[in-house]
DNA sequence: TGTACATCAGTGAACGCGCGTTCACTGATGTAC
DNA sequence: TGTACATCAGTGAACGCGCGTTCACTGATGTAC
């Protein structure tokens, strides 16, 4: 007997209620008594569905986390060039943040504070699984000469290290203009990925 | 009657302890209690200094984020091009990063959850006299043409940006070559911001 | 279709613990004259 | 050089509060035959 319908809604609501948690009040209003009252569900149905307050918090991470991941994904895999990807990976990102401000708020300033990336294997594993496919047409477009040849781990780096940067302090308050953000991140992206040869000036 | 010796003492026991109880167990172990304890100092000392909790994280992270742009500062300062400049901030960063692992995870990680930026304007401004030099050093090189012509906060997010989320996966555990990303990184970050027409293949 | 049973889902009072903070106080250090 | 005083530095017992978690229990839902 598997989980009940009935139960999956719970664990909406209580997933959606801790995200309003942490929207008003932090980390630090990311409470067990704090996500009762905002959800309607009593302690020990929390526990039975979640077993701790780390359990929420990594539930709400994952939740997220892969949201985002699926959301790039399929805009990326749309694209045909190697341009047209990293383009569409900028955009992707930056329209999550700005539609999901508090979901981005805690996926990606809170969760590395809060929990431990070795505690959750399967999410790990979750993430590969979704980046798998990103990673594999980045080495199609190298071989195929339309990007420059990198380990692989640093098209990553590159392509979400400005723009997670750039969402951090934006979420702080720091007033960046995001439309600008779009268009100035992902030619500057492009010019670090772009193959050697064939630099459009 | 300014601070007394005996108490700058204290503050830096005070801080090195708090950065030893997070290195121990975390944001969660960064207690006033766990503080006293491997510190010596008493709580009421500890509220003498610091006037609460916070205020220590604050100060702590005060402490560890200037001592890291003092030295981007000092290394980035001391080149003459525009492309030694890129390599200085690449190897200075990812070099106190090796050397300060405890300090870098609660800069790159912590912080970012348990501190709102708002409540620290003098930290914020102390941020920007440290950067100001650097900026002022790259719009003299983009003039000069030796540099691509950016907005300005684009320069710190294509530089800080990969050297920051390499940084906090490896302080996560994911074992990356960071020699290698010094030069893969240098190399690429340099390909986005070196000026158009002077690509080098 | 009906009945018995196992499992899932949910309740809320009660628990102990450790947290951040306060406060009245003593001692150390510098300053004024 | 000595004395009186103000301020800085430090102590530790005591406080109340809210935290995460447990547990014995009831109700709902699915399964076997």
């Amino acid at each position: 007997m598997a989980e009940q319908a009935r139960g999956s809604r719970t664990v909406d609501r209580v997933l959606d209620a801790a995200l309003a948690a942490f929207a008003e009040e932090g980390l630090e209003g990311l409470t067990v008594q704090g996500i009762r009252e905002r959800s309607g569900v009593s302690v020990g149905s929390l526990y039975h569905h979640f077993g701790s307050r780390e359990g929420i918090a990594l539930a709400l991470y994952q939740r997220w986390l892969l949201d985002l991941l699926d959301l790039l994904c399929a805009g990326a895999l749309r694209t045909r060039t190697a341009k047209g990807l990293v383009r569409a990976m900028v955009e992707g990102y930056l329209d999550w943040v700005e539609a999901n401000r508090d979901a981005a708020r805690f996926v990606l300033c809170a969760a590395p504070a809060e929990l431990d990336p070795r505690a959750s294997p399967s999410l790990q594993q979750a993430k590969l699984v979704r980046l798998a496919p990103l990673l594999e047409r980045a080495r199609q477009h190298a071989r195929a000469g339309e990007l420059v040849e990198l380990p692989l781990p640093y098209y990553e780096m590159m392509i979400i290290g400005p723009l997670a940067e750039i969402s951090r302090r934006w979420l702080a308050g720091e007033p960046f203009d995001l439309a600008e953000a779009r268009r100035v991140l992902a030619r500057s992206i492009w010019r670090a990925l772009e193959p050697p040869a064939a630099r459009s000036v």
